[in-house]
This record gives structure tokens, sequence and C-alpha cells, in this order.
DNA sequence: CTCCTCGATGAAAACCTTTGAGTCGCTGGT
DNA sequence: ACCAGCGACTCAAAGGTTTTCATCGAGGAG
């Protein structure tokens, strides 16, 4: 009877093993509801004794659904990818699709190249649904998306109409506004900014939160804010900058750890201390910085895990039903105190 | 998720629109030499016409081939993954597969959990190969994958028996010996090393190297090295010990940048000058790092990018042809000299 | 002119699963 | 006794591609 033959059982022997046919094997695998406890367990133990796994290019030829999904990254600055914060996000995609037992296909796309060939592979039915992180402004990739037939959910708001969209975004204005407030409370009087780069969506709400905090006009905001870029270089520049416009302030609220960081440095070279003389707030809480900045960063968490477990799940139900309609959730932000304010 | 208007068109559209039969188009599709110039010219003529994609899951069905491959991290300690060779070895690997237009099915691995599902899967027959990337020693991970009949190649010496394996490796020891040398040469008498984690064979390849040009023994090695674990703050730590153990070291060697960076902070805090009191060299070679730690950083290049192309290029040769033997392949290191040695 | 060879092509089987339609044996109502 | 209804199952038809084998036609050798 066992037969060690090496080729993969097939469902016909599992049908076999149980004495059922193929059809009643495949609706137990399918979690049918019509099938006897007999034929049930069965069947559950043909699958057991033969290590039976369902071959998943058969399956997805009939139902055409593949059980992958694409994660799709677009930046045209690949070396953004060096920032922890993508490490991060894939790691939580990888566990989220994992448990829910999809395959996760993952695409960088730089350049134009690349995009087309996004392009034609999610046209071209290998994944079910697409997990899409494009924070640029104007970036082709979403309008290339935007018009295939295919479940997407975004990370955060990508540029443009935002119509029939399906995302999940975390409150960056929420933050900045949490972030500010608390250099507020603090008794600073002289708080500035580093900002992220003004064509992603998430450095521009957080830019506005701290506006709102503050009542600050446009120009009044310009007077007290620098581009940092996202990047740990840019923070050192960007409170360069800052320090040679407003010698006399005495908090900063950073839009990013990294930059942060970077902040730091210029900051202790400068001789200011912290969070004596200049307070510091980040924003992502991303720990491997946080805890080893000198001193320790207060910073505004956004749990990333968190997201990309929700748009996992938005997009299982938009696998699962079609007629869900466009949902914009918004994720909660934190403030984590330690030592720089 | 098909959308009724366009059905996708199959192999018979465009067999029917060229006037020839579903074989014959398929030869064309396939590269196959036995087709006329007329059919393989109306082929790929009604191919692009149409738009036409072959089903993947079809093409699997029959040839028995899924035409993805999967990357797999084994990483005990997920925090790990924050350093930023992590994210340079996923972008290589997603490059270079979507080169030879193969889906990348990343596997990160932490829990025994994730080592059973890894597991069934990689046994399930989802993919057609694997590329591993499992460092540490006595991975059980490494176990499972070789009893399976997948063809695989690993990043680096997995521990244990290197038999029947395929492998592309940097020359971590000659990287170190280069770079020991160089402290030599610049008249360092008192050098040095701060080497990763001693259940990576990849960090004992470098201590060895170090050993080597300093015609060491394990006892005289164990007085001038210290274990920074690969991480920056690990980096630091070790730098304080060797500090204390050794006052008048003059230069160290420091296996990877992350931790050179940590140790960098440890000497200017000793009040230490980088290169004239001491000389660094790290290795790794990452821009990201080395371009913006105070001094710029010498470190030894390790090119991952090269290797995971290597490894890509080498897993489809097993994919082609079955007979390829067990190969080890080496990957020459340079050293790249900016100002701290 | 016939017989062979050979290259290009087509018909059809095979790959493995899901699923709608049909079958079978019971129960319970009339 | 009969029939409707129902639950549990089986049959067999897709689903789109590759590949083997047979066929067909043309051209060369005899």
């Amino acid at each position: 009877m066992l037969v060690s033959n090496h080729a993969r059982p097939t469902l016909e022997d599992v049908a076999a093993r149980a004495g059922v046919s193929r059809a009643t094997a495949s609706r137990v695998l399918n979690a049918s509801p019509r099938v006897s406890p007999e034929a049930l367990e069965a069947v559950n133990a043909a699958v057991h004794a033969l290590g039976y796994q369902p071959n998943r290019a058969a399956r997805a030829l009939v139902t055409r659904r593949t059980g992958a999904v694409a994660v799709v990254f677009s930046e045209p600055e690949p070396k953004i990818f060096d920032d922890p914060h993508f490490a991060r996000l894939i790691r939580a995609g990888a566990r989220a699709l994992a448990d829910v037992d999809v395959q996760m296909v993952l695409m960088l796309v730089h350049s134009p190249d690349d995009q087309a060939r996004a392009h034609r592979f999610l046209a071209g039915g290998h994944v079910d649904g697409a997990l899409v992180f494009a924070p640029h402004r104007n970036d082709e990739l979403v309008s290339i998306v935007k018009k295939l037939p295919l479940p997407v959910v975004y990370a955060g708001k990508p540029w443009g109409s935002l119509r029939g969209m399906h995302l999940v975004d975390n409150d960056n204005e929420g933050g900045a506004v949490l972030a500010t407030e608390h250099l507020k409370s603090l008794g600073r009087k002289k708080i500035v900014h580093v900002s992220g780069p003004l064509d992603e969506l998430s450095a521009i709400d957080r830019l506005n939160g701290f506006k709102a905090a503050l009542s600050l006009d446009d120009k009044g905001a310009a007077r007290v804010t620098e581009d940092g870029g996202f990047t740990r270089e840019g923070g050192r520049k960007a409170m360069s900058a800052l320090l040679a416009k407003v010698p006399s302030l005495d908090a900063v609220f950073v839009a990013s750890d990294l930059m942060a960081a970077g902040a730091l440095e210029t900051l202790h070279e400068a001789g200011r201390r912290v969070p004596e003389d200049v307070a510091v707030v980040g924003f992502d809480d991303h720990v491997s910085i946080a805890e080893h900045t000198a001193p320790k960063l207060t910073s505004v968490r956004q749990d990333s895990d968190e997201q990309v477990k929700h748009m996992v799940e938005h997009l299982m139900k938009l696998l699962r039903d079609e007629t869900v309609k466009s949902k914009k959730q918004m994720l909660p932000t934190v403030l984590v105190r330690r030592e720089s304010a």
C-alpha cells in the first residue's frame, strides 16, 4: 500500500485511499459543509498519511486565483531602501501574508523600465491583488496601477485623486500635533521643524500638523522649517540651516527618526545640549534608532506592523468579496517619551 | 480578478488569429527551432496585437515548473534585519530574479514555527528552487532544506558539511587579510579586532584572516579581539572593552561597517583621533554607512549585488540542467580607502 | 515516376483541481 | 403505496498550456 514513489500524491490518490471520490475529497479540503463526518475524517486521515499538498497550479487554473499577491515598493531613489523603515515594512508584509497563507511576490520599482515590467506583471494575472507603497508625488506607477482591474490597497495616501481607492494611512498630522504640543507643554517658545521631502504626502501631513499646533501660516512655517529629505545626512544639514536661521531655537520636531539622529549629531557638534538647550522629538519610533541615540530619542510611534496587517486584512476582504466599497483607514499615532524631550 | 469585459486572450485566440494551431503558437512562444519564419512572424504579430500573456498556472501545471523561487532568510534575531546589509540583499535578489523573469517569493524565518511553515512550503512544490541565507551555526533550517529534493544555492557557507552543496561566498578571510595588511603597512603596531558573532562563519573567516595576517594563535588573538555581534551597539561596547584591555592600541579592524560606526563613536568619546591616534578599517563597504561616518570609513568591499547575481545565475543553471555538480564559488574582496585608515 | 527523407504542422493526451449537474437512498407527509 | 424533499455523493466538464506522435507536402535520389 505504501508506495514510496517520489511522485507527489494527487487528490486522486487521497480520494482512493479514503474510499471516496475526488469531488468529495476536494470538498473536504475546501471546508465545504456538505460532507459527512465519516468522509471528512477519512479524507483528513488520508491527507495526513500521504502528506498530500494541493497542487497550486491546478487549483489556480480552475479557480482563476493565484494565491499570490504582489508587494510593490515604488521609489525612484533606491538608496532610500537603506532606511530601516523599509526593512520593517517588508518584514511585516512577509509575516502578515504568510499568516494567511498567501505568497508574497516582492517588486521593487525604480526606473521606468521597472514600471513597465511591473505593469506587465500585474496585468498578466500573476497575482490576485497588490499592496502598493508609492509615497511620491505624481508617481507614474500609481496611474498605471489605477487602471488595472486588480484589487489594490495602498500604504498611506498616494498622490492624486483618492476616489475609489483603498488605503491604510497613519495619522501623520495627528502625530505631528502630538509632538508639537508636547514641546509646547515643556515651555519651549522657539520650536522649529525638520520636514521630510515635500513630494511625499506623509511629510506634508506632518508639516501641516506642526503648523496647526503652532497656528502658523505658510510664510510663518517657512521661516522655521527645513527639508531634510528623510535621510540622516539631510537631517544634519537641515539642522545646521535651522541653527543659522533661528539661533535662539529651543526645540525641534523632526519628521523622521533617521533625520533626528542626524539632527542630534549636528546639535551636539554645535554645543547645544539635548534636552536642556534644545528639546527634540522624532517620528516613526524606530527602536533601532531611537533607543541608540544620545540622548535616547522621544518619538511619535506609528505602528508599521499594524499598518501592514490592516492592509493585508483589507486586501483579503477585497479578494473574498468584490463589492467592498472604497475605504480609507487611519491608524492612530502615539508619543513615546524618552530622554530627548 | 478577471473583468468580464475583456477576458484575457488564450493561446487558442492567438493561434486562431495567426492562422496556425495552438501547438505551433506554443512552439513560437517557447522559441522552438522547428517553426517556419512565416508562422513565427504571424504568431508574434498576433501575440502583440492581442496583448497575450501566457497563463502561468496552466503552464506550471504541465511543465511541473512554477516559475518562482524562494528567497529564504533564516535569522533568529529579527532585529538584525535593521542591518542595511539585509536590505541590500533583498534588493539585489528582487532585481536579479526579475531580470530572468522569475517570481521572487520572500520568506523570513525566525521561529521554529516559521521553519515548519518554510518546510511545508518548500516541500509543497510551490517553487522551483531556493536561495538560502542562513549564516548561523547549527541552523535547523539548513538540515531541513538539505533533505528536500530542491535545487538550492546558499549565500556563504552554511554551518556543517558542505558536501554536494552549491554556494557563493565572499572571500571573507582574504578581505580580512587585506584590511590587516593595510593597517600594518601604515606602521601600526597594536592592531586589534572587533569580530562578528562567532556563530557565523563569515565572522570566523574574518577573524581567521586577521589572525593569519598577524601570525596570531588562538590565545594571542583572544587578547586583542572582542565580539561586537554585528550590531552598532555591539561595536560601541566591543570598542570600549578593547580600549580597556589594550589602552595602547593604534589600529582596529572591525568586521562590519555597522559595528565600525559604533566603534568610531566610542573612539570619539574616548578622545582618540581617527586616523591619527587610531586607524580604523571596516568590512562590507556599505556606502550609506561608510560615506557618512566621521571620518569617512575605509572598508573592505564585498559586492552583495554580485554575490546574489551569481547565486541566481547558478540556480538557473541548476534548474535547466539537473546534472550540474556541486560548486563553491568565491568572490573577491577589495579594500576601499577613505579617511579612517 | 516512385520511394524516402525531412521539416513543418496539427490533433489530442496529459497535467490536477474545482464545481455544477445529476444520482441514490432515505424520511416523512399524504 | 407514492412522491417530494433532502442530504451525501459521484460524474464529468472545464480550465490553458506543453509535448508526443502522426500526418502532410515537398524535394531529392534512384
